[in-house]
DNA sequence: AATGAATGAGGATTCATTCAT
DNA sequence: CATGAATGAATCCTCATTCAT
C-alpha cells in the first residue's frame, strides 16, 4: 500500500461513513478500523476529526467545480451556458451520489464551520455569480440582490439533485431534465 | 414559578442552543443549567435528548401551520392565495428567526427522525400541494412531477428565508418583497 | 457510604498515589478505581486532574497551616515564638509523612500551577513573613531582603522535615531537634 | 552541520523545553520539531525519552562540578574555602540560569530515577560533605548529623539561587552577594 | 414534581517508539 | 546517520441517563 493510499483510504471511509450514520455518530476509531489503518495514522493525516471534515468538504466542492468546469464551456449564449452548467452539475450529483447526500446533509449543518462553507462558496460558486451578473447586465435576468439569487440557486440545486437521486431513471428522460432546469431558469429569468 | 414553567423553560433554551451550538454539540446538563431547572428535571418532562428534539420539532412546525393557516386564508385566486402563503410563510420566519433558523439547520440533518420530519412535512406542505395540483388543472402551472416542485419550493422557502434573515430590513422594502415572490412564483409557472 | 464520603475517599486515593508513584504516572482511572468509585465521580467533584490536584495542595498546605496557629500561640519573645512555629511545623510533617511526601515533591514542581503555589505561599507563610520583619525591626534578625529569607526558610523547612523523616527517631532526641533549630534560626540571626 | 551538532541541538532543545513546560508536558516530537530535526533522528542519539532526560542530568551536573573545582581551589583556611565555593557555585548557577532551573525542577522530581540522582549527587556534595567533615573536626561547625547538614547545604543552595536568578542585579550587589554566604555559613557555624 | 450525585460506556486525541527507505 | 509515516495502547474527559431522597 503506497503511502497517500492511506490518506486516501482514509478519506474515503469518511465520506461513506459521515453520510450513512451521520458525522456525530461516526467515531474517528471506526473510521480508522474501516480504512485498515491503525488508529493514530488518521491523526498524524488530520490534525483532528474537524479538520477531516473540512478537508473532505473542501476536497470535494473543488471536485464538483472542476467537473463544472470541465463539462461546461461557456459558449457566450447566456441561456444556453447556464443550462449547460445546470446539466454539468446535476450528472456530476448523480454520478457520484454519494458526494451529493454529502452536500445535502452537511451544507447546512454546524457540523462544518461557517467559514470553510463562505471559502468554498466563494471560491466555487464563483462562475455562477459572474453569470448571473453578466445576465443582469443584458436584461435577461432579474434583478434581485445578487445573494438572494445565488441563495435561491443553491437550494434549487440541491431540491433538484434530491429528486433526482430518489428517482434516478428521470434524469435519463429528457422531458423532466428540461422540466429540472426551466423552474431553475425561470426563477430568475427578468 | 407555576410548574408548565419549567418544561417552556427547558423547551426555549433548548431552541436557542440546539441553534447556536447545535444538537450534539449541546449537552442536556448544560440545557438544564442554563434552564435554571435541575439536571434530572429535563428527563421527569422528556424521556429523552431526542424526545425533546422532537418535541421542540414538531411543536414548532405546528406553529408555523397555524402562522399560515390564520393569515393565508385562500380565496380561490390562484396567485393571490399563493402571494398570501408566501407572505405569510417569510413573515413567520422573520418573526421567529430563532425557530425559522432551526428549520434552516435540522430540516436535513439526521438528528431528526425522517418519520418525524414526514410527518411534520405533510402538515405543512399539504397547503402547497394541494394548491399546486390546482394550479396544473388550471393549466397555470407547469406540469411538471409534483414531488419535484415541492422540493424545489421547500428549496425557494429556505433560500428566501435565509436571505431576508441575514437582512430584515429588506423584507420592509416592497419591492424585494415581490421579488423573492416572483422568483418563486415564475419558478412554477406554466 | 455518605456523600461527602466519596470525595473524601478521592482525595485520600490521589494523594496517596501521587506521592508514590507521581502525577503523571496515575491515571485518573486509577484513583476512581481505588478509592471505590466509577470514573465519572471524580470528574463530577473536580472539573478536571488538574484541579484535582491544586485542590489537594490548597487543602494540605491549609492543613498544615491550621496546625501551626493552633498549636504555636505567639507569646511574644521571638526566638521562643519561631521554635515553636519550627516545632508545630516539623511535628506536623512527621505526623502526616504522607503529605510531607506530597509537599517534597510538588512544590517545585510544574504540575501544580505556580499561581496556585503562590496563593498557598500568600496564605500560608504569612505569618512567617510576619514573624521576620518583626525580627528585623528588632535587630535580632539580618536584614536581608525579605524574599530571600523566606525562601530560605522554606528550603530549610524542607531540607529538615527530608531528614526527620529518613530518620523518624531523630526526631524525639532533644538533641537532634534543638540542632535542626539552630541551623534555621542561626541562619537568619543578625 | 556536522554530525554531534544534531545531538547538541536536541539537548539544548530539550533543556529549553523541558524546563518552560515540564518533562511530560514535552513531547518527544516537539523537542524533534523545534531542534530541526527529523522526529526519529531522537532516538538514533537516545534510546528513550528517559535516557535523554538522564543524560541532560548527568551532563549539567558535571558542568557545575567543573565550574566548581576550576574556580574554587581549596586554600586550607575553612571560611575561605566555603565562601569561594559558595561563590563558584551560584555564579554558575546565575550564568547558566536554565540549567540552574532544570536542578530547581527536577532535583525532586520523580522524572528522574532516584539512582541517577544518587549518582549526580555523590559527585557534586563530595566537596561540600568534605568540607563540613574537616569543619567539625577544626571545631569551627556545629556536630549535627552530617546528613542533616548536606540537606541543609542544599535547600540553601536552592533556595539563594531561586532567589538570585529571580533577581540577577542583586548578585552583582556584594552586600547581597555577602548576605547569602552568612545565611549560608551561620546556619552551620558551631 | 424536583433534585443532583453517581454512573460507566464511549470517544477524541496524544505520544513514545519502530522501521522501511 | 537520518527520515517521517505508521502504530496502538493509554489517557483524560464527556454525557445521557438513573435513582434515592
Amino acid at each position: 500500500m503506497r503511502r497517500t493510499d492511506k490518506k486516501q483510504a482514509i478519506l474515503d471511509t469518511a465520506l461513506a461513513l459521515f453520510v450513512s450514520q451521520g458525522f456525530y455518530a461516526t467515531s474517528t476509531a471506526s473510521i480508522a478500523k474501516q480504512a485498515g489503518v491503525a488508529n493514530g495514522t488518521l491523526f498524524h493525516h488530520f490534525a483532528s476529526k474537524d479538520e477531516l471534515m473540512n478537508h473532505l468538504y473542501l476536497t470535494i466542492k473543488q471536485e464538483l467545480a472542476n467537473a463544472i468546469t470541465t463539462h461546461a464551456a461557456p459558449c457566450g449564449e447566456l441561456e444556453l451556458d447556464a443550462k449547460n452548467l445546470w446539466n454539468a452539475a446535476i450528472s456530476w450529483a448523480i454520478e457520484n451520489p454519494l458526494k451529493q447526500a454529502f452536500f445535502q446533509q452537511y451544507s447546512m449543518s454546524p457540523s462544518i464551520a461557517a467559514e470553510i462553507k463562505q471559502q468554498a462558496m466563494n471560491g466555487i460558486l464563483g462562475f455562477m455569480g459572474e453569470l448571473i451578473y453578466r445576465g443582469q447586465k443584458l436584461g435577461l435576468l432579474a434583478s434581485y440582490p445578487l445573494s438572494l439569487m445565488l441563495e435561491g440557486c443553491h437550494g434549487q440545486y440541491l431540491a433538484a439533485t434530491r429528486y433526482f437521486i430518489d428517482h434516478p431513471d428521470k434524469w435519463r428522460d429528457e422531458t423532466h431534465k428540461q422540466a429540472s432546469f426551466s423552474i431553475f431558469w425561470n426563477a430568475m429569468k427578468a
